[in-house]
DNA sequence: TTAGCCTTGATC
DNA sequence: GATCAAGGCTAA
Protein backbone atom coordinates (compact mmCIF):
# COMPACT_ATOMS: atom_id res chain seq x y z
CA UNK A 1 0.00 0.00 0.00
CA UNK A 2 1.34 3.61 -0.88
CA UNK A 3 0.60 4.93 2.73
CA UNK A 4 2.84 1.46 4.25
CA UNK A 5 6.35 3.65 3.82
CA UNK A 6 4.64 6.91 5.77
CA UNK A 7 4.03 3.87 8.89
CA UNK A 8 8.19 4.12 8.85
CA UNK A 9 7.95 7.17 10.79
CA UNK A 10 8.45 7.36 14.69
CA UNK A 11 5.77 9.00 16.76
CA UNK A 12 6.46 12.38 17.65
CA UNK A 13 5.83 11.82 21.48
CA UNK A 14 7.26 8.68 22.29
CA UNK A 15 9.48 7.04 19.16
CA UNK A 16 7.20 4.30 18.83
CA UNK A 17 6.17 3.02 15.39
CA UNK A 18 3.22 5.28 14.14
CA UNK A 19 0.23 3.23 13.34
CA UNK A 20 -1.83 6.37 11.50
CA UNK A 21 -2.87 9.75 11.61
CA UNK A 22 -4.43 10.15 15.48
CA UNK A 23 -6.18 13.66 16.30
CA UNK A 24 -4.50 15.58 13.92
CA UNK A 25 -0.73 13.91 13.39
CA UNK A 26 0.75 10.86 12.84
CA UNK A 27 1.21 8.88 16.26
CA UNK A 28 1.75 5.21 17.76
CA UNK A 29 -1.01 3.38 18.63
CA UNK A 30 -0.29 3.41 22.39
CA UNK A 31 0.04 7.53 22.51
CA UNK A 32 -3.61 7.46 20.25
CA UNK A 33 -5.27 5.85 23.34
CA UNK A 34 -3.40 7.88 26.27
CA UNK A 35 -4.80 10.72 24.40
CA UNK A 36 -8.21 9.32 23.97
CA UNK A 37 -8.71 8.52 27.43
CA UNK A 38 -7.14 11.54 28.99
CA UNK A 39 -9.80 14.03 27.01
CA UNK A 40 -12.33 11.81 27.31
CA UNK A 41 -12.05 10.81 31.16
CA UNK A 42 -10.92 14.99 31.40
CA UNK A 43 -7.98 13.76 33.26
CA UNK A 44 -6.01 15.57 35.29
CA UNK A 45 -2.31 14.71 36.15
CA UNK A 46 0.67 15.81 38.29
CA UNK A 47 4.52 15.47 37.54
CA UNK A 48 6.70 14.18 40.39
CA UNK A 49 9.61 16.06 39.03
CA UNK A 50 9.71 19.09 37.51
CA UNK A 51 7.77 18.89 34.08
CA UNK A 52 9.88 18.42 31.96
CA UNK A 53 10.34 14.18 32.21
CA UNK A 54 11.41 12.82 29.29
CA UNK A 55 9.02 10.59 27.28
CA UNK A 56 10.19 7.68 24.96
CA UNK A 57 9.30 4.46 24.64
CA UNK A 58 10.24 2.93 27.64
CA UNK A 59 9.31 5.35 30.05
CA UNK A 60 6.18 6.70 28.45
CA UNK A 61 4.21 5.50 31.59
CA UNK A 62 6.33 6.85 33.79
CA UNK A 63 4.96 10.39 33.77
CA UNK A 64 1.45 10.87 32.03
CA UNK A 65 1.20 14.24 33.05
CA UNK A 66 4.53 15.35 30.79
CA UNK A 67 3.47 12.88 28.07
CA UNK A 68 -0.27 14.70 27.87
CA UNK A 69 1.72 17.80 27.99
CA UNK A 70 3.94 16.46 24.80
CA UNK A 71 1.32 14.95 22.96
CA UNK A 72 -0.20 19.08 22.79
CA UNK A 73 2.98 20.24 22.60
CA UNK A 74 3.72 18.12 19.37
CA UNK A 75 0.33 19.46 17.66
CA UNK A 76 -2.09 16.89 19.29
CA UNK A 77 -6.07 17.82 18.60
CA UNK A 78 -7.94 18.05 21.97
CA UNK A 79 -11.19 18.85 19.64
CA UNK A 80 -10.77 15.74 17.48
CA UNK A 81 -12.29 13.49 20.55
CA UNK A 82 -15.57 13.33 19.93
CA UNK A 83 -17.92 14.79 22.64
CA UNK A 84 -20.98 12.45 21.38
CA UNK A 85 -18.01 9.69 21.52
CA UNK A 86 -19.93 8.88 17.64
CA UNK A 87 -17.95 5.68 16.36
CA UNK A 88 -16.55 5.52 12.42
CA UNK A 89 -16.57 7.92 9.77
CA UNK A 90 -14.01 10.99 9.28
CA UNK A 91 -13.35 14.49 11.05
CA UNK A 92 -12.84 17.92 9.82
CA UNK A 93 -8.97 16.70 9.69
CA UNK A 94 -9.43 14.36 6.76
CA UNK A 95 -8.12 17.27 4.21
CA UNK A 96 -5.54 18.06 6.71
CA UNK A 97 -4.05 14.30 6.84
CA UNK A 98 -4.67 14.20 3.18
CA UNK A 99 -2.56 17.65 2.87
CA UNK A 100 -0.21 16.10 5.12
CA UNK A 101 0.65 13.23 3.14
CA UNK A 102 0.60 15.51 -0.02
CA UNK A 103 3.51 17.87 1.79
CA UNK A 104 5.22 14.30 3.20
CA UNK A 105 5.46 13.07 -0.60
CA UNK A 106 6.87 16.66 -1.74
CA UNK A 107 9.47 16.71 0.78
CA UNK A 108 10.46 13.12 -0.34
CA UNK A 109 10.40 14.27 -3.24
CA UNK A 110 12.87 18.11 -2.43
CA UNK A 111 15.12 15.85 -0.94
CA UNK A 112 15.52 13.81 -4.71
CA UNK A 113 15.29 16.80 -6.65
CA UNK A 114 18.08 18.31 -4.18
CA UNK A 115 20.72 15.76 -5.39
CA UNK A 116 20.84 14.14 -2.10
CA UNK A 117 21.15 11.06 -3.06
CA UNK A 118 24.80 10.62 -3.86
CA UNK A 119 27.18 7.44 -4.95
CA UNK A 120 29.17 6.32 -2.38
CA UNK A 121 32.73 7.74 -3.10
CA UNK A 122 35.62 6.16 -2.77
CA UNK A 123 37.72 9.03 -3.33
CA UNK A 124 37.25 10.99 0.00
CA UNK A 125 40.52 10.02 2.45
CA UNK A 126 41.71 9.92 4.72
CA UNK A 127 38.69 7.99 6.61
CA UNK A 128 36.72 9.48 8.84
CA UNK A 129 38.15 9.82 12.92
CA UNK A 130 35.62 9.66 14.87
CA UNK A 131 35.83 10.20 18.65
CA UNK A 132 32.52 8.56 19.49
CA UNK A 133 30.92 7.68 22.93
CA UNK A 134 29.88 4.68 21.58
CA UNK A 135 32.21 1.80 20.83
CA UNK A 136 32.94 1.62 17.63
CA UNK A 137 32.13 4.98 16.47
CA UNK A 138 30.95 5.86 12.85
CA UNK A 139 33.51 3.98 10.85
CA UNK A 140 32.08 0.82 12.26
CA UNK A 141 28.10 2.07 12.59
CA UNK A 142 26.73 -0.40 13.64
CA UNK A 143 25.69 -0.89 16.44
CA UNK A 144 27.31 2.19 17.85
CA UNK A 145 23.90 4.24 16.91
CA UNK A 146 20.79 4.15 19.01
CA UNK A 147 17.73 2.58 17.38
CA UNK A 148 15.10 1.59 19.51
CA UNK A 149 16.01 -2.06 18.43
CA UNK A 150 19.55 -2.09 19.50
CA UNK A 151 20.71 -3.34 22.64
CA UNK A 152 21.50 0.41 23.76
CA UNK A 153 20.32 3.49 25.77
CA UNK A 154 20.50 6.17 23.88
CA UNK A 155 22.65 9.06 25.27
CA UNK A 156 20.88 11.63 28.18
CA UNK A 157 19.97 14.44 26.35
CA UNK A 158 17.84 17.13 28.00
CA UNK A 159 14.01 17.59 27.55
CA UNK A 160 13.36 19.78 24.23
CA UNK A 161 13.12 23.31 25.06
CA UNK A 162 9.08 22.81 24.12
CA UNK A 163 7.87 20.85 27.02
CA UNK A 164 9.83 22.79 28.99
CA UNK A 165 8.73 26.07 28.19
CA UNK A 166 5.00 24.59 28.01
CA UNK A 167 2.01 26.48 28.49
CA UNK A 168 -0.74 25.22 30.94
CA UNK A 169 -3.45 27.71 29.87
CA UNK A 170 -3.66 27.05 25.78
CA UNK A 171 -2.82 23.46 24.34
CA UNK A 172 -2.19 25.25 20.96
CA UNK A 173 0.05 28.17 20.39
CA UNK A 174 -1.12 31.28 20.33
CA UNK A 175 0.03 33.83 17.63
CA UNK A 176 -1.29 37.48 19.28
CA UNK A 177 0.90 39.50 21.53
CA UNK A 178 0.77 42.65 23.58
CA UNK A 179 1.95 45.82 21.90
CA UNK A 180 5.90 45.73 23.15
CA UNK A 181 5.52 42.57 23.62
CA UNK A 182 8.48 41.49 20.89
CA UNK A 183 10.93 43.92 22.18
CA UNK A 184 10.00 43.27 26.05
CA UNK A 185 7.63 46.47 28.17
CA UNK A 186 8.99 48.95 29.64
CA UNK A 187 6.52 48.84 32.37
CA UNK A 188 6.53 45.47 33.27
CA UNK A 189 10.47 45.00 32.66
CA UNK A 190 10.90 46.49 36.41
CA UNK A 191 8.21 44.64 38.18
CA UNK A 192 8.46 41.33 36.64
CA UNK A 193 11.66 39.27 36.00
CA UNK A 194 12.47 39.19 32.23
CA UNK A 195 10.30 36.98 30.61
CA UNK A 196 11.36 35.85 26.87
CA UNK A 197 8.51 37.24 24.14
CA UNK A 198 5.47 35.35 23.47
CA UNK A 199 6.29 34.89 19.69
CA UNK A 200 9.75 33.58 20.96
CA UNK A 201 7.81 30.89 23.12
CA UNK A 202 5.92 30.29 20.45
CA UNK A 203 8.86 29.16 18.43
CA UNK A 204 10.58 27.99 21.17
CA UNK A 205 7.81 25.17 21.63
CA UNK A 206 8.03 24.55 17.91
CA UNK A 207 11.83 23.43 18.59
CA UNK A 208 11.85 19.59 17.80
CA UNK A 209 13.53 17.25 20.76
CA UNK A 210 17.10 16.63 19.47
CA UNK A 211 17.02 12.99 21.28
CA UNK A 212 14.70 12.42 19.30
CA UNK A 213 15.92 13.78 16.07
CA UNK A 214 18.60 11.50 17.09
CA UNK A 215 16.89 8.37 17.50
CA UNK A 216 15.48 8.84 14.63
CA UNK A 217 18.41 9.14 12.26
CA UNK A 218 20.02 6.61 14.01
CA UNK A 219 17.18 3.83 13.44
CA UNK A 220 17.81 5.01 9.62
CA UNK A 221 21.34 4.69 9.16
CA UNK A 222 20.73 1.49 11.20
CA UNK A 223 18.02 0.28 9.05
CA UNK A 224 19.64 1.10 6.23
CA UNK A 225 22.76 -0.69 6.84
CA UNK A 226 21.10 -3.63 8.16
CA UNK A 227 19.51 -3.92 4.49
CA UNK A 228 22.72 -3.98 2.45
CA UNK A 229 24.16 -7.04 5.31
CA UNK A 230 27.58 -6.97 6.82
CA UNK A 231 29.63 -7.39 3.67
CA UNK A 232 28.46 -4.17 2.06
CA UNK A 233 29.72 -1.60 4.50
CA UNK A 234 28.32 2.08 4.18
CA UNK A 235 31.21 4.30 2.95
CA UNK A 236 32.24 7.11 5.14
CA UNK A 237 31.34 9.82 2.79
CA UNK A 238 27.61 7.79 1.77
CA UNK A 239 27.02 8.26 5.29
CA UNK A 240 27.52 11.36 5.52
CA UNK A 241 25.32 12.08 2.93
CA UNK A 242 22.27 10.00 4.63
CA UNK A 243 23.12 11.70 7.51
CA UNK A 244 22.72 14.93 5.63
CA UNK A 245 19.38 13.39 4.10
CA UNK A 246 17.56 12.81 7.37
CA UNK A 247 18.30 16.12 8.91
CA UNK A 248 16.86 17.95 6.35
CA UNK A 249 14.02 15.65 6.97
CA UNK A 250 13.49 16.80 10.11
CA UNK A 251 14.38 20.53 9.42
CA UNK A 252 11.66 19.69 7.24
CA UNK A 253 9.42 18.30 9.71
CA UNK A 254 10.53 21.19 11.88
CA UNK A 255 9.27 23.95 9.52
CA UNK A 256 5.60 22.41 8.69
CA UNK A 257 5.64 22.45 12.86
CA UNK A 258 6.33 26.30 13.10
CA UNK A 259 3.99 28.86 13.52
CA UNK A 260 3.15 31.03 10.60
CA UNK A 261 4.39 28.70 8.22
CA UNK A 262 2.38 26.37 8.86
CA UNK A 263 -0.80 28.32 7.77
CA UNK A 264 0.61 28.60 4.40
CA UNK A 265 -0.37 27.09 1.47
CA UNK A 266 1.22 23.55 0.62
CA UNK A 267 2.75 24.87 -2.54
CA UNK A 268 4.04 28.00 -0.96
CA UNK A 269 5.61 26.14 1.78
CA UNK A 270 7.61 23.91 -1.32
CA UNK A 271 8.93 27.43 -2.76
CA UNK A 272 10.10 28.12 0.96
CA UNK A 273 11.72 25.29 1.12
CA UNK A 274 13.17 24.88 -1.95
CA UNK A 275 14.72 28.02 -2.16
CA UNK A 276 16.75 27.86 1.25
CA UNK A 277 17.09 24.42 2.14
CA UNK A 278 20.95 24.52 1.79
CA UNK A 279 21.15 27.61 4.34
CA UNK A 280 18.60 26.04 7.08
CA UNK A 281 20.98 22.58 6.73
CA UNK A 282 24.36 25.06 7.01
CA UNK A 283 22.44 26.46 10.08
CA UNK A 284 21.49 23.68 11.70
CA UNK A 285 25.13 22.53 11.64
CA UNK A 286 26.20 25.75 12.63
CA UNK A 287 23.97 25.54 15.50
CA UNK A 288 25.00 21.89 16.70
CA UNK A 289 29.08 23.49 16.80
CA UNK A 290 28.43 26.15 18.80
CA UNK A 291 26.11 24.72 21.32
CA UNK A 292 28.66 21.87 21.33
CA UNK A 293 32.07 24.20 21.50
CA UNK A 294 34.61 22.12 20.69
CA UNK A 295 37.61 23.29 19.12
CA UNK A 296 38.57 21.18 16.30
CA UNK A 297 35.67 18.68 17.04
CA UNK A 298 32.43 18.52 14.50
CA UNK A 299 29.10 17.11 16.16
CA UNK A 300 26.76 15.62 13.91
CA UNK A 301 23.05 14.83 14.28
CA UNK A 302 24.13 11.24 15.73
CA UNK A 303 25.72 12.36 18.37
CA UNK A 304 29.27 11.46 17.00
CA UNK A 305 31.77 13.65 17.12
CA UNK A 306 34.45 14.03 14.74
CA UNK A 307 37.83 14.68 15.10
CA UNK A 308 38.96 17.07 12.52
CA UNK A 309 42.69 17.43 13.24
CA UNK A 310 43.32 14.46 10.69
CA UNK A 311 41.78 16.37 7.64
CA UNK A 312 43.65 19.75 9.22
CA UNK A 313 47.27 17.91 9.02
CA UNK A 314 46.67 17.46 5.47
CA UNK A 315 47.10 20.14 3.75
CA UNK A 316 44.49 21.74 2.06
CA UNK A 317 41.79 19.17 2.36
CA UNK A 318 38.46 20.95 1.67
CA UNK A 319 37.09 18.74 4.20
CA UNK A 320 38.71 20.42 6.57
CA UNK A 321 38.14 23.91 5.27
CA UNK A 322 34.83 23.50 5.02
CA UNK A 323 34.08 22.44 8.36
CA UNK A 324 36.51 24.25 9.96
CA UNK A 325 35.13 27.60 8.51
CA UNK A 326 31.37 28.50 8.29
CA UNK A 327 31.25 30.78 6.29
CA UNK A 328 33.09 28.75 3.90
CA UNK A 329 29.40 25.97 3.98
CA UNK A 330 27.56 29.54 3.28
CA UNK A 331 29.75 30.31 0.27
CA UNK A 332 29.07 27.04 -0.85
CA UNK A 333 25.61 27.20 -0.58
CA UNK A 334 25.06 30.10 -2.16
CA UNK A 335 27.73 29.13 -5.10
CA UNK A 336 25.71 25.73 -5.38
CA UNK A 337 22.84 27.90 -5.77
CA UNK A 338 23.91 29.96 -8.45
CA UNK A 339 25.80 27.48 -10.46
CA UNK A 340 22.99 24.65 -10.44
CA UNK A 341 26.02 22.41 -8.81
CA UNK A 342 25.40 19.55 -5.77
CA UNK A 343 25.87 20.45 -1.88
CA UNK A 344 27.10 19.27 0.36
CA UNK A 345 28.51 16.49 -2.49
CA UNK A 346 30.10 19.79 -4.25
CA UNK A 347 31.89 20.73 -0.61
CA UNK A 348 34.52 18.33 -0.84
CA UNK A 349 35.39 19.85 -3.93
CA UNK A 350 37.99 22.45 -2.96
CA UNK A 351 37.65 24.84 -6.35
CA UNK A 352 33.85 25.34 -5.23
CA UNK A 353 34.59 26.36 -1.46
CA UNK A 354 37.18 28.95 -2.39
CA UNK A 355 35.19 30.91 -4.64
C1' DT B 1 -3.89 1.94 33.51
C1' DT B 2 -1.83 0.58 29.36
C1' DA B 3 -1.71 -0.80 24.68
C1' DG B 4 -2.95 -3.85 21.00
C1' DC B 5 -6.68 -5.34 18.43
C1' DC B 6 -11.54 -4.90 16.92
C1' DT B 7 -15.73 -2.46 15.22
C1' DT B 8 -17.85 1.30 13.11
C1' DG B 9 -19.11 4.44 9.54
C1' DA B 10 -18.15 8.65 6.53
C1' DT B 11 -15.55 9.48 2.56
C1' DC B 12 -13.33 8.37 -1.66
C1' DG C 1 -16.01 -1.88 -1.92
C1' DA C 2 -11.76 0.01 0.09
C1' DT C 3 -9.80 3.11 3.13
C1' DC C 4 -8.77 4.82 7.60
C1' DA C 5 -9.53 7.47 11.73
C1' DA C 6 -12.67 7.52 15.14
C1' DG C 7 -14.34 4.83 19.66
C1' DG C 8 -14.71 0.25 22.18
C1' DC C 9 -13.03 -3.95 24.25
C1' DT C 10 -10.00 -6.58 27.01
C1' DA C 11 -5.74 -9.14 28.52
C1' DA C 12 -1.80 -8.03 31.00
Amino acid sequence: MEFSHELEDLCPVCGDKVSGYHYGLLTCESCKGFFKRTVQNNKRYTCAENQTCRIDKTQRKRCPFCRFQKCLNVGMRLEAVRADRMRGGRNKFGPMYKQDRALKQQQKALIHVSNFKLEPSPSLAPSLQTKSSFPGGLSGLLPPLTPPDCDCVPPYCPPSLGVALQSHDSPFPEYSYPQGCLLGSPQTSSLLPALPPQLVLNLLRCEPDEAQVRLKVATYLCQEQKSRGKQEKLSSFRLLCLIADQTLFSIVDWARSCIFFRELQVGDQMKLLHNCWSELLVLDHICRQVHHGKEGIVLLVTGEEIEMSPFSAKQGHPLSASYREPRNWWRGCRVCRWTGKRWPASSFSSSLIQV
